[in-house]
RNA sequence: GGACUCGUAGCUCAACGGCUAGAGCAUUUGAUUUACAUUCAAAGGGUUGGGGGUUCGAAUCCCUCCGAGUCCACCA
């Protein structure tokens, strides 16, 4: 043994023979207890942050689960993430001075799948790098057939079920990213806008967005509103940029008679609160803001007898972007008398897409939603039932209020990369023309590609051609990844799956929606547990992002000091389901523990190795060791099997280090050197067993050392650990 | 505006109603022809954010105030 632990020549040999020995495999085994968890799936194109490296978690549970003897799953797999991929595949176009719109949907969507392809390969040997004891020959893909498969399955069941509808409504635009967001991925930014005071015939109103006044539908005040009263329900003419438009005032208890002029312009089409407005007094939703984030007159242009002077201004507008929009028509304004005065200090909050930082467009467009309310109700029930738990306690908490609020959920997006929603639409003209029919009534959902229309049998209908959010491929990982396994028995055997653990920052998006679909598709939850864990930051607290360049790289820390050691700096000493600040110094102090475990192993093995015979007196001091080790056993039980990672390793570091080494060996030191078999084997079963103990937190130093006192052949992971 | 989390040694955090409030890093002093200098022994460092309450006993439970952060909702 090399009188220092270097993690760097053992690391990469031991986990190549775990994978060729099998030893992470899952198999059904009836006399064994199934555990298993399902790896959440990191992007199939990016490398690994250090959030991912938290995964460890998921590691100690298996090894530890392995050396009790259970029958272990834990089955990775990667997710193509849809919005970020095609977002950084897009940016890779730019530096060639492409764009997506220089190809066809095809074309683009095979770039993609081959740039994905290409970077895979990193991600999952940084997964091996970090020692997980992962079922490789069982990984899934999102986007892989028999996946993408379920999740028509179950696009259709909701569909059957009437869970599934669809509807014209507001959604989050985001104009440069070309798509649609659910409300979970807007970004609200504090912004400081004009907020401008116009003449609006006998009225004053207040907007920082005058451009879409051209389609105002109404104007709104507050019943109770002394100075209005007279005007509610009255139709009047009022002169504007294009000529003069007729409105009518509406009363609504919502409408705040402090804010501005305590008199509002409805805008049904771009903004969320006017447009819940007009649907309640039964106004038309009269778009003026493209897809592409620009003015749209040809409405207005369309018509006849206008004066040259507003087709002028109308041609002038038509097609400017919106900001560009916005400056023009306040001039014109100005020019006409109809601005009184700008407030420049108007501060408010406006949306931002999460991934540009655009702001974001309300517009009205036709979506996918789901009704998210039966499931909602069914996954409370399963909270209150105890089927599924929640760790630490306080995030059900959370979780309650998140079910509480959860509004219905757009799953379509306009982007390419994603999987295609199999919904259909009959373009047959309805004879009956109704004005309130149902938008959906038009479309059907089929799994296989339809032959001929399902709802008028001879029409040329189309596929939608938006594409499923990625959180609903994700939301049924874990049934889709089981259901997809070769033995049919898999799933029976492993589902429920024992644990879901992930980051809280996704309990929302993530954790609720797969309880949701997950009851909804199989009638049981996912996983019995759900065990959340932190953030990591930077050493100051502060989140790590490449903006502010306070990235660490985990790869960088298993190069340098070892992938045990960075497991245990992200689960030593960290209050469950709290965030982490990281610092190198701790990863430091970890990797001089495993080479205090090297070490420990090493006294012991090279005694072991000149044993000589000489019988002598059993120490004193043996029984207190063993009391003391018997105590510490039972704490580690204890704590491992309430998911309290941190204390068990917390107390397992305490004992080896400072009082089996510091106390116990200081002690049995001389006589152990003068040959006393006795206190040698005390020792060396007290270490033997505290390195099982150790092992899912530090796989790789446990296992060398292992090897070292067992023979080459034999592996810590085939042994049973015992209370 | 709503919810949650946190405030403990210089720094980062443990301690989850019960021994003298602990660890890592940092600081100071000393040891070692050594399993390990990636070591060991020891020292300094605390009114547990302030105040009040419950209790035999409170960092821990309750109330209140102050401060920090996160998530959610978002009125033109």
């Amino acid at each position: 043994m090399d009188s220092k632990y270097q993690p760097q020549q053992i690391e990469g040999k031991l986990y190549e023979e775990w994978e060729k020995k099998g030893l992470f495999e899952a198999k059904i085994n009836k006399d064994k207890k199934p555990f298993s968890i399902i790896l959440p799936p990191p992007n199939a194109n990016a490398s690994l942050h250090l959030g991912h490296a938290m995964y460890a978690i998921e590691d100690v549970m298996a090894r530890y689960h392995k050396l009790l003897g259970d029958e272990v799953l834990w089955l990775p797999g990667a997710d193509h993430a849809g919005i970020e991929t095609q977002y950084v595949f897009e940016k890779f176009l730019r530096k060639q001075d492409k764009s997506r719109f220089d190809f066809d949907r095809q074309t683009l969507f095979k770039m993609i799948w081959d740039f994905v392809q290409e970077n895979r390969g990193t991600m999952e040997n940084q997964l091996r790098k970090l020692g997980f004891a992962l079922d490789w020959k069982r990984k899934k893909f999102t986007m892989d057939e028999d996946i993408v498969a379920q999740v028509y399955d179950t696009f259709k069941k909701l569909f059957d079920s009437g869970l599934l509808y669809r509807d014209y409504r507001l959604v989050n635009y985001c104009t440069r990213c070309g798509t649609s967001f659910s409300d979970l991925e807007v970004v609200y930014i504090e912004r400081k806008d004009p907020l401008y005071y116009m003449k609006y015939g006998p009225f004053t109103i207040a907007t920082v967005r005058p451009e879409t006044k051209f389609r105002d539908t109404a104007l709104a005040v507050n019943p109770k509103d002394k100075r209005y009263k007279k005007w509610i329900g009255k139709t009047i003419e009022i002169p504007g940029l294009l000529g003069p438009i007729k409105m009518t005032i509406i009363s609504d208890p919502e409408v705040d008679p402090k804010f501005g002029t305590g008199i509002m312009k409805v805008t049904p089409a771009h903004d969320p609160h006017d447009f819940e407005l007009g649907k309640k007094y039964d106004l038309p939703v009269t778009p003026i803001i493209t897809t592409e984030g620009r003015m749209d007159f040809s409405w207005y242009l369309s018509q006849k007898n206008i004066s040259e002077k507003y087709r002028a201004r109308a041609e002038k507008y038509h097609h400017l972007k919106v900001a560009k929009a916005r400056e023009i028509m306040v001039a014109d304004l100005r020019q006409d008398g109809l601005l009184i005065k700008i407030d420049e200090n108007y501060t408010h909050r406006i949306g931002t897409c999460y991934r540009d930082g655009s702001v974001i467009e309300p517009l009205p467009l036709e979506q996918w939603f789901i009704k998210v309310k039966p499931l909602v109700a069914d996954v409370k029930k399963l909270l209150k039932d105890k089927k599924v738990k929640i760790h630490p306690k306080r995030f059900e908490k959370r979780l309650v209020d998140i079910l509480d609020n959860f509004i219905d959920w757009n799953v379509s997006r306009q982007i390419v990369w994603g999987i295609r929603i199999p919904a259909y639409k009959c373009k047959k003209k309805s004879k009956v023309k109704s004005q309130k029919s149902k938008v959906d009534e038009k479309w059907f959902v089929s799994i296989d590609k339809p032959e001929k229309c399902l709802i008028c049998g001879d029409c040329k209908f189309e596929q939608d051609p938006d594409t499923f959010d990625t959180w609903f491929s994700s939301s049924q990982w874990p049934f889709a990844t089981l259901l997809t396994q070769k033995e049919n028995k898999f799933f029976n055997y492993f589902y429920p799956t024992t644990v879901m653990e992930t980051g809280y920052d996704i309990l929302r998006a993530w954790v609720a929606r797969m309880l949701m679909i997950g009851y909804f598709s199989t009638g049981k939850t996912p996983f019995e547990h759900v065990f959340l864990h932190g953030l990591v930051r930077d050493s100051k607290g502060q989140k790590m992002s490449k903006s502010k360049g306070n990235v660490v790289n985990p790869m960088d820390m298993v190069t340098k000091y070892g992938a045990d050691a960075l497991r245990l700096s992200l689960i030593f000493g960290v209050g469950e389901g709290n965030d982490l600040p990281f610092s190198e110094q701790k990863v430091v102090g970890m990797r001089n523990f495993c080479n205090k475990i090297w070490n420990m192993g090493r006294f012991i093995y090279m005694n072991r190795n000149q044993k000589s015979k000489v019988k002598s007196q059993k120490p004193k001091v043996l029984d207190d060791l063993k009391k003391e080790f018997e105590a510490e056993k039972k704490n580690y039980f204890k704590a491992m099997n309430s998911f309290k990672f941190s204390q068990a390793l917390g107390d397992s570091y305490e004992f080896i280090w400072h009082r089996l080494a510091d106390f116990y060996i200081e002690q049995l030191k001389d006589v152990i050197i003068n040959g006393n078999i006795e206190a040698l084997e005390a020792l060396e079963n007290v270490y033997l067993e505290n390195l099982k103990m150790l092992h899912p937190f530090a796989p790789f130093v446990t296992e060398a050392v292992w090897k070292t006192f067992n023979g080459e052949e034999s592996s810590i992971l085939l042994e049973k650990l015992t209370g």
